[in-house]
DNA sequence: CGTATTTCAGCTTCACTGAAATTC
DNA sequence: CGAATTTCAGTGAAGCTGAAATAC
């Protein structure tokens, strides 16, 4: 039983599209291994930092900058409130929306997230240089810059 | 309503991970896309591949090649054999498993696929020149063949 | 009026697990 | 006996759609 079958065949390995596929898996992999002992997923990390980063934000906001559902946006939210993580208010200028805040918990945990995910990302660019690493993110940069404006632009018709 | 909330927060947009994530799904987009018409998935695609490359396979090993869940592979093959594209036999040489092989119907359909999916990889890497599109390639190699090595070593224990 | 926001219900793809039946 | 193969049942994350209620 050699490796023969172990290999993909080279056209998938020449295909972009397998490949970031398969790194993304990966990552997706590492990520999930480094979070499970908090019961976090991604999701919370990503709304916890865009709340962080951005201060208090409308669920629409936070689905545009994450990219995550409008759906998703709702029950990771309520996950994250459950938990005293981040809290809801009703904007008085807009009473459509909700005002999100993290929490002092929330930022708590969100330095955790934050260490657990570092160490993910090293694992999963193990086999890259320094050099390395800065251009496979200055590319993917380009590549998901450049579809974000596309996907925003047929959004808006 | 300026694109202040349309942009990902910084702390996303650093991690190797979540870039690899939106670029995949920005691939999965395209592809999925380009394949609408012909009724066939990336699963389909990726089995017809692998079937016209290596020749007639049992299903452990197109699981392996192509890292689809086995599970996944009965559900796609099944597809793919009612649409006469791939033909299931008994192995006489060890009757647990099953030979696949790839018909004229499925390399037709093959050939056609893989036009899709190459225009398919030109709007992907669109905003990229040439030589970025060999380093980005080069560079995904790296870190998923690290990783499908390291997946293999563990699964062996 | 149309549009935006939140929420819910539902669908599909897909990664993963467990287990049964068969064969090596 | 243990191990590999095929198959099926089921779970859960995640992307996506549609629609309702409310407010602008």
């Amino acid at each position: 039983m050699d490796d023969s079958e172990c290999r993909a065949p080279d056209r998938l390995r020449a295909l972009p599209s397998w490949l970031l596929n398969q790194a993304a898996l990966a990552a997706t992999r590492l990520v999930g291994q480094a979070f499970a002992a908090t019961a976090m997923r991604r999701y919370h990390y990503s709304l916890l930092a865009a709340l962080d980063e951005v201060g208090p934000a409308s669920q629409a906001d936070l689905s545009r900058m994450t990219t995550i559902d409008r759906s998703y946006i709702v029950a990771t939210l309520n996950d994250l409130a459950r938990r005293r993580m981040v809290e809801r208010a009703a904007d008085p200028s807009d009473r459509r929306r909700n005002v999100v805040t993290i929490t002092s918990a929330g930022r708590r945990q969100l330095r955790t997230l934050d260490r657990l995910v570092g160490n993910a990302q090293d694992e999963l660019l193990a086999p890259l240089s320094t050099k390395d690493r800065r251009q496979l993110i200055a590319l993917l940069t380009q590549v998901v810059d450049h579809h974000a404006a596309a996907s925003s632009a047929t959004a808006g018709m």
